[in-house]
DNA sequence: ATCGATGCAAACCTTTTGCATGCAG
DNA sequence: CTGCATGCAAAAGGTTTGCATCGAT
C-alpha cells in the first residue's frame, strides 16, 4: 500500500542498515507533514509532540544518513540551519522564497533544463544537480504592503 | 581613480558609518584577490599576511554590515561558512561548482533572464533576487578520472 | 569630547562525537 | 548473540555578544 515507506524500507536494508524504530518515525514525520522542509529542531519538536522522543544526535545522524541513501534531500536557505525535503518521489522542482514572510512555495519548470545543457556545452561541465532559488514578495505580501 | 573605493565610502558615510581602518582594510582585500569568495576565516588569514590583524569580530561584524549595505553579497555554497562576494560593479551571475575538486567557475546567461519574467507572472511573485548554482564536475577533474 | 568601532574573551547555537547501553537481524 | 543504533553529555566549530578601551568625526 504505501510504496514510499515500502521503497524506504529497500532502501536501508538494501544497504545493510538497520530498520528501527526511531528511523521509521522520522521517515514517516515527513511523510505526514503538509511543511515540506524541516531542520533537525522542527523535525525533533514533531517526533517529541507525537510522543516519540529521539535523541538529537539520531535525529542528526539519520538526517545525514537518509540523504546520503538519497531519502532525503538536503537543502539550504541561507539560515543557520540544515533543511531536508523527501526525495524519493517528487518531481525536481526549485523554490521561491518570500524575503518577507518566509513562505516558500515550489515550482518546476522544463525550460530550465535546456538551459542545462547549454552550460555544460559551454563550460565543458558535467552538471549532475542544481539548485535555483528566487528571493522575492509573494503574492500575499504584495497585497498586505499595498 | 579608483571608483570601487569612492562608492564604498560613500556608502558608509551616507549611512552614517565610521570609515575606519579595518573597515578600509576588509574592502581592500575584496578589491585585490583574484580569488573571488572568501568567507571570515579566509579573510582574516589574509589580512594576517598583510600584516593588518584585525579582531575576527571586526570581521564579522563588518561582513554583515557590507552585506546590510549591499557592498557585498553573501554565497553559500553547502558547507560551514558563509561566503561573501563584492557587489559594487560585477554583472549578475552564477556559479559552477565542482563536486570533486570544490573549484567555482562563474557564468552569466541572459536566458535565464527571461525565465525570470515567466516565473513572475505565472506564481504572481516580484522576484527581487536569485541564486543559481550548478552542481558537477569540472573539466580538470573529468580528464583526470578518465 | 562624544559615541560609534574595535578587540578580547566568553557565550551561543547547531551539529558532531565518544562511550556505555539497547535492540534488530 | 553480535555488532550496529541509540541516547546522553561533552566537544566541536563557526559566529555573536558584553564590555572596556580606542579613535573617527
Amino acid at each position: 500500500m504505501d510504496k514510499n515507506f515500502e521503497k524506504f524500507k529497500e532502501i536501508l536494508l538494501e544497504n545493510n542498515y538497520r530498520l528501527t524504530k526511531q528511523r521509521e518515525e522520522i521517515f514517516k514525520a515527513f511523510q505526514q507533514y503538509d511543511k515540506k522542509h524541516f531542520n533537525a529542531e522542527q523535525l525533533l519538536d514533531i517526533l517529541k509532540k507525537e510522543d516519540e522522543d529521539i535523541g538529537s544526535a539520531t535525529v542528526y545522524r539519520n538526517l545525514e544518513l537518509f540523504q546520503r541513501l538519497g531519502i532525503l534531500k538536503q537543502l539550504d536557505f541561507n539560515d543557520a540551519f540544515k533543511y531536508y525535503e523527501l526525495n524519493l518521489i517528487k518531481k525536481h522542482h526549485h523554490h521561491l522564497i518570500c524575503l518577507n514572510c518566509n513562505s516558500i512555495i515550489e515550482f518546476n519548470d522544463e525550460v530550465l533544463e535546456n538551459f542545462e545543457k547549454k552550460i555544460e556545452d559551454e563550460y565543458d561541465f558535467e552538471i549532475k544537480d542544481h539548485t535555483i532559488k528566487f528571493y522575492g514578495i509573494c503574492k500575499n505580501c504584495s497585497k498586505e504592503e499595498s
